[in-house]
Parts: C-alpha cells; structure tokens; sequence
RNA sequence: GGACAGGUGGCCGAGUGGUUAAAGGCAGCAGACUGUAAAUCUGCCCGGUUUUCCGUACGCUGGUUCGAAUCCAGCCCUGUCCA
C-alpha cells in the first residue's frame, strides 16, 4: 500500500476497512483538497440494525472524524424490492408505513455515531424513496436503462449465484442493482456526494453507479468496500446467547451488548479495536500484544470502549461492573437480566422466564445435563423449586448466562 | 400451454410402505479442559408431560392401506427445455 496524503485514507487504511478501492489515489487526492461528501446505504426492512452494520456505522464516523460529510441513505424505496444480493430467497416486501417507522427508528442509532446538523461536514439523512417513488417507467428506461447491459449484469456475482442455485430471480429483483446505481447518481447530482461505500458484497453495486454517473453525468465519483467481518472462526458475526446483537438497547440489553464484545475470539481483538472503537491505534497495538490471559484486558477495553459508543458511557459502565461482580465474585450483579416472581416457582419455568432456554423440554435437558445452577450450585434435579424467600436467588444457565429471581 | 426434474427438521442432505421424531453433516446448547477465548473430547439438539405417555412434523388437499415422508389423484411453488 502506498501512503495516503489524505486523512481520511489514511484513517481508513491503517484500521483496516479498505478492501477494495477503485481509484484509491484520485480518491486520495480529492479527499486531502476539499470535503467529500460520501455515503453508505442502509436496509430499512427492519426497525433496527444489529452489529452487522457496525461496520458500516464506524465507516461514515471515520469519514466524519477525518472532517468529511457521511450521507446515511435510507433504502425506503429499495427495501420495497429487497437486494437479492447473495441471498438465498427474495425478501418480504414491506408496507410503506412499516418502512417509515423502521427508518425513523433507525435514526436514532446513528445519532449515537455521527453528528447530525447543517454544518458542511455534519451529517444527514437521505430516503431513496425520495426520488424512486417519483420515477416514471419509460423515462427511467430511456434515460437510465440504456446504460445496463444484461450481458453484464447477468454476469455479476450477486445474480449468478442465484442463477447458478437454480433459485428464481424476479425481475423485480434484477432491478435492484439499476436503482442502486441509480441512487448514487441522484445523490451526485443532489448533495454533491463523490463516494460510496459498502461492504464487499455491494461491490457490483457500487461499480454500476460509479459508470452510470459517469455516462449520464461525466462526473467521477469513487466506491469503497469493506472486508467482511467474519470472526476467526469463520462465523459471521453477531450472534449471542440470545440471538441477533442489536444496536438498539430496547432489543438487547446494554450488559448482553456488552457481553458479546467481551467474548471476542482472541484472534479478533485487535481487528475488531480498530474497527469499532476509538481508542488509539498505539494504545491498540499494545492491548492486542498481550499474552495468554492477559488479553482479557484488551476484551474488557474492547467491550467498555464499543459499549460506550452505542450504548453511552453509563451503560457500559454498569455492564462492566456487573460483569466484574458476577465473574469475577460470583455474586449477582445488578445489571443481570431479572424476572419477578410472587410465589414459589420451579427452576424450569425459571429458566424459561429468563429467557435462557425457548422452551421447557430444552430446560429440563440443561438440567439434567448439569447445566443449571442456583446461587451457583448445580442443581441436577428438574422437579426442583424455588421457595419464595426475601433475597433474590441467583439463577445459572451454562457458566455465561446469569440472572436473578426476586419475590414481590 | 407441453416435456422433464424437484419441494424433507434452523441450514445442507439421506430416506421410495412398517422397528422413521426421520441417517449423516453444519450451526446451536450443555459438560470436561481453560482465560467469560480457541482447539479437542462427551452429551443434547420438535413440543408437552406425573419420562418409554400424548401432540405435531417430510409443499397443500383428499384417497388407497391394519399402517404413508414413502403409493394414487388434484392443486400450489421452483428450476431446465420446448411453445
């Protein structure tokens, strides 16, 4: 790699989110000389985003914190087709009034990111919905599609996997990469925007609107991709105990967020400090030296730090500190996850309030597998109760997921 | 519209009349070992239950049969080729 001028390449390159680039060095250039205004699309099928996108959030912050302006474009249009990119099956189509308050709810997520305002390098967000909506079939043919290939785009990885799976392609759907690139070109011509971002697999994507806005517009604009975060295992990350990690506390709780960073495979905790904290690069490098069990440090640093920027800094805070209680005291800390009971109640219907097990069947084999713990003795009967009492009892399923019952 | 192929548990994928809640793999969960990591080994992995008892399940609806994921009919969906 050669070194950047920019500081916004630099930024992005020495923390790992370059994965591909086209014309890195225009870009480079461009980026030293005056604001770019760049942006990442954002699915609006569901009212929140979990840590999948994270990377795509830290993107546009790293783009705002090397003085440039981050675009977050809300696929309001698009999500009414569904990318059918590398996916198995064609998506739900969703209501228009769904799609509103998905978008409205994810606002709020990146308000925690990025600063929102009129400023030249303040953020703003965009619905594609905005002009889609308004596209009239046979102009939009004329103007736009004379710029596709079928040849071509038939030949993009995103469609022929699909071909290739035997699995059905709807025209729709095929549509999906023309709106896409068609979106870059209207906010080219609206805001000015000079760069896109994604991650790797909207690489095709970002191409397509690359040339279309050079055909229609003779203007340059660039795309950047991300690598895809997998963990070193090979997983795709974020998954939990209990499910998707969201970023949204109302659909996870700040301690299991904190939890799924602390959790880290050591072979990711320097990547991941890069990616999705703010902590200094030499401060990272020295965290990720640690041997051993010493790199548990870097995974509190790494859980505090990401935590605190979703989250804010009391919640990761709290988290913290009930995870140092639970784990490293054994006792019960008071971040856990809690149910209120008014009488005796069994363990397995425990198990099940807390969320620990979907099912009592799934209960009773944690039990009888000595999986389940009460104030942290194992408890191998599955008949066992627990009588009312004054103190909350400690509830244990597995050695990670902890709670309390309490009795009103 | 026609011919052919196919639709099985979260995913992949066996199974062509009974002992099949359905091989195997992946993913997941628990236990051992550890560092709230990885790897490895072991167990579990549809639901309910007073535990070999009930319910539900192999695209849908009916039928044949003592008995069907397996046979028959109709329908729906997917793919390939032809029109």
């Amino acid at each position: 790699m050669t070194a950047y001028k920019s500081e916004l390449l630099r930024l992005l390159d020495t923390r790992g989110y370059i994965h591909q680039a086209t014309d890195a060095n225009a870009l480079d250039a461009l980026a030293s000389k005056e604001v770019v205004p760049g942006y990442i699309g954002f699915d609006a099928t569901a009212p929140s985003l979990h840590v999948g996108s994270l990377v795509q959030i830290m993107l546009l912050r790293r783009l705002q914190q090397s003085g440039h302006k981050p675009i977050v474009l809300m696929g309001g249009g698009t999500s009414k087709i569904g990318d059918p990119s590398f996916k198995d099956e064609a998506r739900k189509m969703l209501t228009t009034d769904l799609i509103g308050e998905n978008i409205a709810s994810i606002k709020r997520i990146f308000e925690r990111f990025l600063t929102f305002g009129d400023g030249p390098s303040d953020a703003v967000m965009l619905d594609n919905s905005e002009w889609l909506d308004a596209l009239e079939y046979i102009p939009f043919l004329r103007d736009v599609g004379q710029h596709f290939s079928i040849n071509r785009m038939l030949s993009f990885d995103s469609v022929k996997l699909r071909l290739d799976r035997e699995q059905s392609l709807s025209f729709l759907e095929f549509n999906y990469m023309i709106l896409q690139a068609y979106d870059f070109m209207e906010l080219s011509r609206r805001t000015g925007c000079r760069l896109q971002m994604g991650g790797s697999d909207q690489w095709g994507n970002i191409v397509n609107g690359i040339e279309l806005t050079r055909r229609m517009d003779s203007v340059e604009v660039f795309g950047v991709t991300t690598p895809l975060i997998t963990t070193a295992d090979g997983g795709k990350m974020g998954k939990t105990v209990s499910g998707a990690v969201w970023l949204h506390e109302d659909q996870l709780p700040s301690y299991d967020y904190w939890q799924f960073w602390r959790n880290t495979d050591d072979r990711d905790v320097g990547r991941f400090l890069r990616l999705f904290t703010d902590l200094p690069l030499d401060e990272i490098a020295r965290l990720e030296s640690l041997q051993g069990s010493e790199i548990n440090a870097a995974k509190i640093a790494l859980a505090n730090a990401a935590t605190a920027m979703c989250r804010g800094e009391e919640a990761a805070l709290q988290a913290a500190e009930t995870a140092r209680r639970t784990f490293e005291e054994g006792a019960a800390g008071g971040d856990l996850p809690s149910i209120n009971v008014t009488d005796t109640v069994s363990l397995i219907d425990a198990l099940v309030a807390l969320d620990f097990v979907v099912s009592k069947k799934e209960a009773r084999r944690m039990i009888q597998g000595g999986g389940a713990r009460v104030e942290g003795e194992v408890v191998s009967d599955e008949n066992a109760v627990i009588l009312r009492q004054t103190a909350a009892v400690k509830i244990s399923a597995g050695k990670k997921k902890h709670g309390i019952i309490s009795f009103s």
